[in-house]
RNA sequence: GCACCCAUAGCUCAGCUGGAUAGAGCGUCGCCCUCCGAAGGCGAAGGCCUCAGGUUCGAAUCCUGAUGGGUGCGCCA
């Protein structure tokens, strides 16, 4: 079990809603299963851990449902309905509840009073961002891992999926009140270095007037060009006609220099920073890529071995070979896992290793990497070595990116690295601007294919949900400027203890009541990391925003401006505003800029 | 051969880790601006949740198997 860090809780305020209405009335439930017991209703000693109170999928069925007697039944040895009807009695008495009422096989379907949604409107101008934080369940220090691309040319399309979702991610467990750490690790420590190495000492006889070659197994692109230039600029002829051993190193730190700056342009470009690049290469030499070994080894999970060859594609060259072996299958691996080559050198799991290894020393009570789905064979071999080295004590959660297919102008396009048309990160950037490449990229779920169509996602319509929602924010500040304008008060402190009693139509209801789910979204994004639920969710937001706006055309009560009635236009306007913080936390967990108005 | 991911409306996808009659956008059809808040909104049609078993009050969701697609599989990082 990880240790739960000490939480600065808020406290419950009594007789008023909380920030999460759904805990709120689950409290209210367990507490009265409680009264329940107490009276001899029920009998003593059930477990209520499996009592949820939830939106029901249908709004006919009311605002809440819990699902409490048909869980109990069994464990009660009583009918559902028979509980449902005694419990349904006591919800019904809570000044909160307007309605409890037995449905189905033995819902119980609640509807809420209408000063628990204008209480609700009250708190989001009230908290601001910090409306959608738990008041509890935070705290925890968590890293997550993201892009790690080998620093040997710029980022491509497929890492910017990695980086906007991972990034997305790590705001959103901050923003539910854990200690997050953004980590880059960088792979400069293997043989991928030394070609990058190579690659640029070409270029840089290349800027010293020489024609060269680029074999295979060396790098062609043209962003090398610069960094022979820089180079020559740097050391003069002083390479040139110098065997490898004299200038590999040398070269190799600074060309990865050069590519690490790239990346993090690039990033940066994106809106992506990093707290810490981990370098690979500090792994070596300083003993603790052995540490890490030994103490796997002093587990007796290391061992030296022969693995049988994968079936179904057998290597031409394969032969037996007595490796150094990291037992992986006890810990869920399905094949034991070599740390080091035939030549004695460790392949790149060894350093990997102690990566994680040194990540769960720096006191992680849960560590996330986020890869491409290229690399998910390797899942199951990082969870067994977290696993192995913090004794099961730090869960290891790896999301897997799926690829990102261009498209322009709904024709697939192309990627060749030899035709010119590869797609950086820069390029998606500089077309399209970060907020919406970040938006777009998260209206998918991690491990479902996306598609990007370079033309689509600029277009300013309903389909594109990046325009929607921003639309539904600057519609908002309109709103506040036009009200300004009118010499309407409209600062949230003011819009906050205005009197909301007016807010009672099921149109202006129906916002106020996608508000309340919030936090609970926030709680079940973090709890699966999983990001994208905000994008959709935000979307749903904004549509209930764009319908309520457009009923004020047959409606005019429900306009957010009353014409000379100061009062009511606060109220309406306060259920806008209250819109516009909730989207514009939900926005900056995504990276995206709110806009104040659309051009 | 093995492992992992995926399969939901004609198309692109959600579905809150087991809940009630499975949702949204696009596309199709119908409606809402002489003026008042149309870069929008309302409504209709459209489904054997790939198939077959199993678990239980209850399954798109969990388990097993099949089919179809993607990714990966000892000295590459």
């Amino acid at each position: 079990m990880t240790p739960l860090r000490p939480v600065l809780n808020r406290p419950q305020r009594k007789g008023r809603t909380s920030m999460n209405l759904f805990t709120d009335m689950h409290g209210l439930v367990i507490e009265s299963l409680g009264r329940m017991q107490a009276e001899g209703t029920l009998p003593k000693g059930l477990a209520f851990d499996n009592v949820a109170v939830e939106p029901p999928r249908d709004p006919a069925h009311g605002d809440m449902a819990t699902n409490a007697a048909m869980v109990l039944a069994r464990p009660a040895g009583q009918k559902p309905r028979d509980i449902a009807d005694a419990l349904a009695v006591r919800l019904a008495s809570d000044p909160r509840v307007a309605l409890a009422e037995v449905a189905g096989p033995g819902f119980i379907n609640l509807r809420l009073a209408p000063t628990v949604w204008q209480d609700v409107v009250r708190n989001v101008l009230g908290e601001g961002a910090g409306f959608g934080r738990p008041a509890a369940g935070g705290g925890r220090k968590v890293n997550v891992e993201y892009v790690s691309a080998n620093p040997t040319g710029p980022l491509h399309v497929g890492h910017t999926r990695g980086a906007v979702f991972g990034d997305a991610l790590a705001n959103l467990l901050e923003y539910a009140g854990h200690d997050v750490t953004r980590e880059y690790y960088i792979n400069d420590g293997g043989a991928q270095v030394d070609v990058l190495a190579r690659s640029v000492y070409l270029r840089y006889l290349e800027a010293h007037g020489q024609s060269v070659e680029f074999e295979d197994g060396t790098y062609p692109g043209d962003y090398l060009i610069e960094v022979g230039q820089a180079l020559k600029d740097e050391v003069g002829e002083a390479y040139i006609d110098k065997p490898e051993a004299d200038w590999l190193a040398d070269i190799r730190e600074f060309a990865t220099g050069r590519m690490l700056d790239l990346i993090r342009d690039d990033l940066s470009a994106l809106g992506v920073t990093m707290d810490r690049f981990f370098s690979e290469k500090s792994l070596y030499g300083t003993g603790r890529i052995e540490a890490a070994l030994a103490t796997l080894s002093d587990k007796g999970l290391i061992y030296e071995g022969v693995l049988d060859p994968p079936k179904g594609k057998m290597p031409e060259d394969w032969e037996p070979r007595v490796q150094t072996l990291f037992r992986a299958t006890a810990h869920g691996d399905d094949v034991d896992r070599p740390v080091k080559k035939s030549d004695g050198a460790w392949t790149y799991f060894a350093p990997d290793i102690a990566y994680h290894y040194d990540k769960i020393t720096r006191g992680y009570d849960a560590l996330i990497d986020v890869f491409g789905a290229d690399h998910g064979g390797y899942v199951k071999r990082m969870k067994a070595a977290v696993s192995a080295l913090s004794d099961g004590r730090v869960p290891l959660d790896i999301k897997l990116t799926q690829l990102v297919k261009l498209y322009k102008n709904c024709a697939p396009f192309k990627m060749s690295k030899r035709a010119g048309t590869f797609v950086t990160l820069r390029d998606v950037v500089d077309q399209v601007g970060p907020d919406v490449t970040r938006f777009v990229m998260l209206t998918r779920k991690n491990d479902a294919p996306l598609d990007f169509d370079f033309d689509k996602v600029l277009e300013q319509s309903r389909e594109n949900p990046v325009f929607y929602v921003q639309y539904a924010h600057a519609r908002v500040c309109s709103v506040l400027r036009k009200a300004d304008g009118a010499g309407i008060t409209v600062d949230d402190a003011t819009l906050e203890a205005a009197d909301l009693s007016g807010l009672v139509h099921e149109a202006e209801l129906t916002v106020a009541k996608k508000l309340a789910e919030w936090p609970r979204l926030v709680e079940v994004a973090a709890r699966g990391h999983e990001p994208h639920r905000v994008a959709f969710y935000l979307y749903e937001l904004a549509s209930d925003l764009h319908a309520l706006w457009n009923r004020g055309n047959d409606m005019p009560d429900l306009r957010f401006l009353q014409e000379g009635n100061a009062a009511a236009s606060q109220s309406k306007i306060a259920l806008a505003r209250a819109v516009a913080v909730v989207i514009s936390a939900g926005l900056g967990i995504l990276g995206v800029t709110p806009v104040q108005e659309m051009r």
